[in-house]
DNA sequence: GCCAACGTTGGC
DNA sequence: GCCAACGTTGGC
């Protein structure tokens, strides 16, 4: 079992749009990098937990928890030319781009990216370092374990 | 809207 | 294989 953080913009896909998506459920479509697709591709196992984090809003930070509900498969949009998330190079032989499925667990109160900068427990989570900026990054058991009590 | 930081591309 | 230029992310 392995804990991820997973960044959607709100205003692309937020974690209401989550709530209202048939079975709570959603193809992770649209990454669109080699690490964060490897996290997916190969090391996501169906039920590990996901910390669903809205990113480029006006309050940044973890809004639910998730779990992976699929095993990895080949992201749609890579062969949709009317997709913004449209590559070229990708053949259906051989594709490219692989997504898991994402289904809500519940939504939280909102831990804020400002609130998690002043958690001692959080300071060494891989998305709040300097730089960071993988749409997909690995969560500690530790950090999941703080993170799950400390929004009850 | 700015800009730091990083990933990707492509010429050599 | 190097690396400069470019594009993107995402907080502020």
């Amino acid at each position: 079992m392995a804990y991820w953080l997973m960044k959607s913009e709100p205003d692309e896909f937020s974690i209401d749009d989550l709530a209202a998506a048939p079975k709570q459920s959603t193809p992770w479509f649209g990454v669109r990098n080699y690490m964060a697709r490897n996290y997916m591709r190969d090391h996501m196992r169906v039920g590990d937990g996901v910390l669903f984090y809205h990113s480029s809003c006006e309050v940044p930070g973890v809004y639910g928890l998730a779990e992976v509900s699929s095993t990895p498969y080949p992201d749609d949009s890579q062969f949709d030319k009317k997709s913004p998330y449209y590559d070229p190079k990708a053949k259906r032989e051989e594709p490219r781009w692989m997504l898991v499925d994402v289904k809500l667990v519940k939504k939280t109160r909102v831990l804020s990216l400002e609130e998690m900068r002043t958690l001692p427990q959080l300071a060494e989570m891989v998305t709040l370092k300097r730089g960071n900026r993988l749409s997909i990054t690995p969560v500690s058991a530790a950090e999941w374990k703080f993170i799950t009590k400390h929004l009850k």
